[in-house]
DNA sequence: AAGCTTGTTCATTTTTTTCTAAACAAGCTA
DNA sequence: TAGCTTGTTTAGAAAAAAATGAACAAGCTT
C-alpha cells in the first residue's frame, strides 16, 4: 500500500522513513482518541485523524506521509490542514532545503483552546448579543403584549443576557487559567 | 396553517391559545439564537428550535404546539424533546386534569452546562482516560523504538495527560463558579 | 371492549456533510 | 520552456445525519 517515494536530489537525502511497527501501533491509539475528540467537539472525523497522526509523530510529517498514513486524498487532507492551522492546531515547520511543507501540532492546550473560542465560540456570542438586543427592543415596545406574559418574557430575556454576559467574561478566562 | 384543535371536554377547558403577532415574532427571534446555539454545539438544529420555542413561551407548552409552531414532525419532537430532557435543558409541568405533557425550559446555565458535560464530555474522558493508560505502556514497553523517538513521544503523551487532568479539574469547576 | 387522545418507535426518505478525484496553479529544475 | 513536484480548488460521489410519517403502544372514557 505504502508507496515508495523518490528522492529529489542528492544533496538533501530523504529522512522519510516508515515508521516501526510499535510506532504505528501507537500513532493508531493516539488518533483514535482525536477522533473521538472530533466527535465532541462536532468536527469533521478527518480533522481528527490528521491533528492525531502528527501529534503522534516523534518529528514533523509532510503533507504526503499524511496522506499515506490515513489513506485519506489530498483534498481532505488540504482541507483539514487548513482548518488545523486557522485554529493553530498545527504548525509548518521548515526544513532547509526542502520544498514541501512540514507540520508539527500545537501542543499547548491553553492555544488550542484559544484558538476554540476565537474560531467557533466567540462570532456566535457577537451575533448572539445584537440579537438580544433587538428581541430586547421588541418586549419593551411590547404591542399586544398581554401584561402577565411580558413580565414573564422580561425574565427569560434577562436570563439569556446574563448567560451572555457570563459566558464573554469566563470562557477568555478559562485560558488564562490553562497556562 | 395552524390548524384549531378540539378540546377534549368541557370541564378541562383548552386555554391553548394563540400567541399573538408580537409573541410571535419574539419567539421567531428567541428560536433563532438557540439554533445558531445548537450549531455550535454541534446538535440538530431542531433541539436548538425546539428549546427556542419552549425557552420563548411565557407558559409551558404542550407536544402538539411544539409540533404546529415548529412545523416539525412528532417524530423529530418526540425525539428532541427526548434528548433535552435527558441533558436537564427542559422539564415537564404538571397540569392538574390534563393528561398531556407540558414542557418548561430550564433556565439555570449552571443546570445547563453541567447537563453538558455529564451527557458529552465526562463519557469522552473517561474513555480518553483508558485510552492514555493503554497508550503509556505501549511506549514505556516500547519494543523497536528509536531511543529519541521514544523521548519525544513520550513528552508528548505527557502532555496528553496534563490535558486531560486539567480538564478533569477545571470542567466541573465552572458549573461552581457558574452559580 | 371500542374508540379517543397522547406520545413513541423505527424503517424510509430527505438533506447535509464529508470525501474524493481530476483539473489546475505555482514554483522548481534542467 | 517542458517537465517535475507540491499543494489547492471544486464538481460530484459517497456517506452520515436528521426528519418524516405510518404503525404502534398505553392509557383514558364511555
Amino acid at each position: 500500500m505504502a508507496k515508495s517515494y523518490p528522492m529529489r536530489s542528492t544533496e538533501s537525502p530523504q529522512v522519510t522513513n516508515e515508521p516501526s511497527e510499535s510506532q504505528r501501533a501507537i500513532q493508531a491509539q493516539c488518533i483514535e482518541i482525536f477522533v473521538s475528540a472530533a466527535a465532541v467537539l462536532g468536527v469533521p472525523r478527518s480533522i481528527g485523524e490528521i491533528y492525531g497522526v502528527i501529534f503522534a509523530a516523534p518529528r514533523p510529517l509532510t503533507f504526503q506521509e499524511i496522506v499515506e498514513r490515513l489513506n485519506l486524498s489530498k483534498g481532505s487532507v488540504s482541507q483539514g490542514l487548513r482548518a488545523l492551522r486557522s485554529l493553530g492546531a498545527v504548525r509548518t515547520a521548515y526544513v532547509p532545503g526542502d520544498r514541501r511543507d512540514y507540520f508539527e501540532p500545537e501542543t499547548e492546550l491553553r492555544n488550542l483552546v484559544a484558538g476554540l473560542l476565537r474560531d467557533r465560540i466567540n462570532p456566535h456570542l457577537e451575533q448572539a448579543k445584537d440579537r438580544l438586543t433587538r428581541v430586547q427592543q421588541q418586549v419593551t415596545d411590547g404591542g399586544g403584549l398581554n401584561a402577565d406574559e411580558a413580565v414573564v418574557l422580561r425574565a427569560r430575556l434577562a436570563k439569556l443576557e446574563s448567560w451572555r454576559k457570563k459566558s464573554a467574561l469566563f470562557l477568555p478566562l478559562i485560558t488564562k487559567v490553562l497556562g
